[in-house]
DNA sequence: CTTGGTTTTGAACGTGCGTTCAGTTAAATC
DNA sequence: GATTTAACTGAACGCACGTTCAAAACCAAG
């Protein structure tokens, strides 16, 4: 057995992916060739073909990826009030999302592209992140201190504005990230505080 | 002159944007080709060409005449309180938006996919829409009505969560337009109330 | 029925697409 | 240094793309 160290998929693969989140990212899924991400990486289209089996998994894993990764680091801590854990939850989100712009943007954009499969089980990754913050609300309204006629509602407009932030924010402008966290914690508390 | 009235180009023009507007908004302007657009309408790709110089221009029109149907139909009463300019604001803006799913839908995420000055003049027209909520929030704010900190941000912020009900809502669904339309508001309201 | 302009067809243009694969290169092991 | 195998090249495959245009079809007016 030859080359099992220092083989150069350990460097071409992660390349490939960079290359891919930040091209379909930029420009679309649709728009981007294998050929233009291969040029990123400095090798020729076909050797792509060693990192993924064809362009539509290597969207899907992008995507799944962000979204695993999402549900981890997402906090946990139902020990704490409903309140705290929100304040935790929209902080958290802001600079997750701050901290990825390319791959929230995939993730947000690029549904329509994967194929039916895939798409289900993205869908499903979201649904669970989204049931973590509707979680948080129903507890709150149970417990009087939030005032969400419609916790479903509330948790697809909160997640609406918050996500929102990834298509203005740049850390270098006027605002730095938690300026923006706390004025956007400062709505979302008074928008469901009973 | 021959064939002034009854030309077919009344009937086909119409019908090349609505077919280009429900393909872009469901499958993303790169992913559609021109063949299919024809398909839809019952021609032949070439005819298309009586109806639009190119692919990239048709896009372009769809969105600009939506943004301009926005900003013509914004509520605009300056000589009402800055609570009620908000309220109707925010009821508009999700009704209008309802209306039109695919509009909407290729306005936000078909922008990267505009040539360069076509995005410049979509971007101004943006501008002018976000700029009535900004004001509103800026007159509330100076009355001592509201209390945003940065009337910038909150407009973001409002703006996100409100074009967020075209992603989940469904008429067909638990509640009806109007019940989204007033839970919206109470949410957004709390959340600007000083 | 003829005329004349509008609208559409159907074929063609060059280009780039995703993907495959035989062959070449290069590095780690023996 | 020979062997082995991962990594990559470069060319090719069939196909679909946006766009063009001469010719045909069509229809209202004269």
């Amino acid at each position: 057995m030859a080359r099992t160290t220092g083989s150069h998929s350990d460097i071409t693969g992660p390349r490939v992916r960079d290359a891919a989140l930040r091209l379909f990212a930029r420009q679309g899924y649709a728009a981007v060739s294998m050929r233009q991400i291969a040029a990123e990486v400095g090798v020729q289209a076909g050797a792509l073909y060693n990192y993924t089996p064809d362009k539509q998994t290597l969207l899907f894993e992008l995507m799944r990826s962000h979204m695993v990764e999402l549900l981890a680091e997402a906090p946990v801590d139902m020990s704490a009030s409903p309140t705290q854990r929100l304040e935790a939850f929209v902080r958290f989100h802001i600079g997750f999302h701050h901290a990825r712009p390319d791959a929230v943007f995939i993730a947000y954009m690029e549904l329509r592209n994967l194929a039916p499969a895939n798409f289900t089980e993205i869908e499903a990754l979201r649904g669970k992140y989204e049931a973590m913050l509707e979680g948080i609300l129903r507890d709150g309204a149970r417990a009087g201190v939030f005032d969400v006629s419609d916790a479903k509602i509330a948790t697809m407009a909160v997640i609406a504005m918050l996500t929102g932030v990834t298509t203005w924010f740049r850390a270098e402008g006027r605002l730095s990230l938690s300026d923006v966290q706390d004025q956007y914690w400062a709505m979302v508390r008074k928008a469901v505080t009973a």
